[in-house]
DNA sequence: CTGTTAGCGCTTTCAT
DNA sequence: ATGAAAGCGCTAACAG
């Protein structure tokens, strides 16, 4: 079954079979009747290689990423396809697994199957990577880490407005003594993220005691870790700021675990809004990086339908939204009672994989 | 940069090129040394579209799943996509999102991109859809609902040895007053589940007390409320089984929160063993139905390297395991103290994706 | 073992 | 507006 057929049926060549199938406005609307009909009669599915090969464009979006059981990702992939498919696109997708080797393997990949532009976002790309990239004239972005350029998009997330806004929200609430739990200072958006917190503090002009920051490694344990050092310093923080989620829904754990409770006690506030973040009790409050958004503009970013002029270099700006849900709550007295005995459990969680 | 180019270089025809690449065994060692010398000089990459196209053969693999965030599937398609890569296949993830309609794009998609064979790891899946794949001499390969035959291949997990494992475990700390929390009815697979409970008790001649089974919905809230139903009961169990982790986790939310403690005072095991099963707090019991296990049966039951008969529907048991953590222990006397006061927090879920 | 050559299915000039 | 025909890059007979 292919494009010949339908020529056959529909009496028509096989040009103006495909300029029917590719939309051509050059096609008379009786025409482009007879060819659909036909096309519907048998069924007939074009072969995307063949499209492909013959018209140099793959229809195809590499999407790197580092892990996709790292939560981070999976709605990032999902709206990404959304997209993608909207546009009658497709996409490839990739893991690297945090592993320079695999990452070699995926942008051969990339390159054999002739995508017509992929999106890095991972945390790591090594130079030489990108130049087969730029050598062939295929599209890229980037998340944080980019350089723009010819071709070269990055998508920067505005973590000082994020962070802004969470202190804001904290402050107005009466907090003054704001506590950070960092991420991993491997980690470039970690370390952009406490930088952020630092200087939003100054603009705020509040007071930043550097016995309130704690690091912990974007997981559950880290976060609970760093919590606990936190709660056994002589004076502590009414408010925490986590660097991500999982660190936030680990700090709450070890806050339970004290016998203290959120928000009555200390107010936790996270970064990302992951799934999970909707359902801890109590909901987290936390700063929204809208991972559809970021889908949306990387693939904005790299796609050009028809041959229209390829994709300048850009720098987009996602901006994160404050979401305010239960784990946040006025100051009172009550803020530093001395800790209690640890109550029977409390579902907490511990270790996972680290976050973007 | 093409075979053509390699050819010339090499000196020789873009036959030997060819069949260099793909490992011939009729290329002289010296000749492909030459060959091969050129591809890396001119770092070349065959087009896989050309590939395709002239050999009738994709290398790509499908992959469709109802929702890359529910917990159940990141860590499928990695696995599938892990082996897949080994074999030198590619895979073509597509989300059908629980929605008809999307699922019919998909298959196009799939159709389109002439894969290889496909994997439909959805609960749902039309019989016409299935015709499309199986007139086209496509492989299939599903999960649970599938029906062998003539290269229709079938993944069932031995829910039954599951349940039984667990059962075992939990008779062998005493337990006999076990409950199970039920997903909900329309999933294939958790109709399997409450049956292969149900049958398990009656193999074990334990008694099943109808009133300590309850619906949830595969989601941490609905495991949470039946939790506060089985707990409301004038007598209740000391164990119970949950259709999945999720429900599990809710669950113990529940306990939790009426002031008992697991397993302390009920015992508790999940099903599936998602990631976060080994974080919770205390790390949860389950049986895991191991995800890799599945990806790898699945490309195996699709893939046949080099043009081997193409594969005969079969159908593949996957043996769940259990996984003894900290969420069960011997039934006490102090398994069914009056229900204390709630005491400050724990961190508890509800609502998520539903699991399969 | 190696080269020649005819496709694979579609797109895309270039004519008409 | 439509058709003829030349590729796109590779594979796979078929010869030798």
């Amino acid at each position: 079954m292919n494009i010949r057929e339908v020529a056959r049926v529909a009496h028509v060549s096989t040009a103006t079979v495909s300029r029917t199938i590719n939309g051509s406005d050059k096609v008379s609307p009786e025409t482009a009747q007879r060819v659909r009909a036909a096309i519907d009669k048998l069924k007939f599915y074009p072969n995307n290689n063949a499209r492909a090969l013959g018209s140099g464009r793959s229809s195809l979006y590499g999407l790197i990423i580092s892990d996709i059981t790292n939560p981070f990702f999976p709605e990032l992939v999902r709206s990404f396809e959304e997209v993608a498919v909207q546009c009658g696109q497709e996409v490839l997708v990739a893991n690297t697994n945090y592993d320079p080797v695999r990452m070699e393997t995926c942008v051969r990949r990339m390159l054999q199957r002739k995508v017509d532009g992929v999106a890095i976002l991972t945390s790591e790309m090594e130079p030489h990577l990108i130049a087969e990239f730029a050598d062939r004239r295929i599209p890229m972005v980037f998340l944080d880490t980019g350089v723009p350029g010819e071709g070269v998009s990055n998508i920067v997330v505005d973590y000082a407005a994020g962070v802004d806004a969470a202190v804001q929200h904290l402050s107005g609430l009466g907090h003054t003594d704001i506590g950070f739990i960092a991420g991993p200072m491997t980690l470039t958006s970690a370390r952009i993220r406490r930088q952020a917190f630092v200087a939003s503090l100054k603009r705020k002009r509040i007071r930043l005691n550097p016995a309130f920051i704690e690091a912990g490694d974007h997981r559950m344990s880290g976060g609970h870790d760093a919590m606990l050092r936190l709660l056994a310093r002589p004076s502590r923080p009414t408010a925490i700021l986590a660097s991500n989620d999982m660190t936030a829904i680990g700090a709450m754990g070890a806050i339970f675990e004290q016998g203290l409770s959120v928000p009555e006690n200390i107010s936790v506030i996270g970064f990302d809004d992951i799934d999970l973040s909707g359902y801890t009790q109590p909901p987290l409050t936390t700063i929204r990086v809208s991972r559809p958004d970021i889908a949306r503009t990387a693939f904005r970013a790299l796609y050009t339908p028809n041959q229209d002029p390829p994709p300048q270099g850009a720098k987009f700006t996602i901006h994160p939204t404050l979401i305010e849900r239960k784990s946040t709550g006025r100051m009172t007295p009550q803020t530093q009672p001395r800790p209690r005995k640890t109550p029977d459990g409390g579902v907490r969680f511990a270790k996972s994989n680290p976050i973007e």
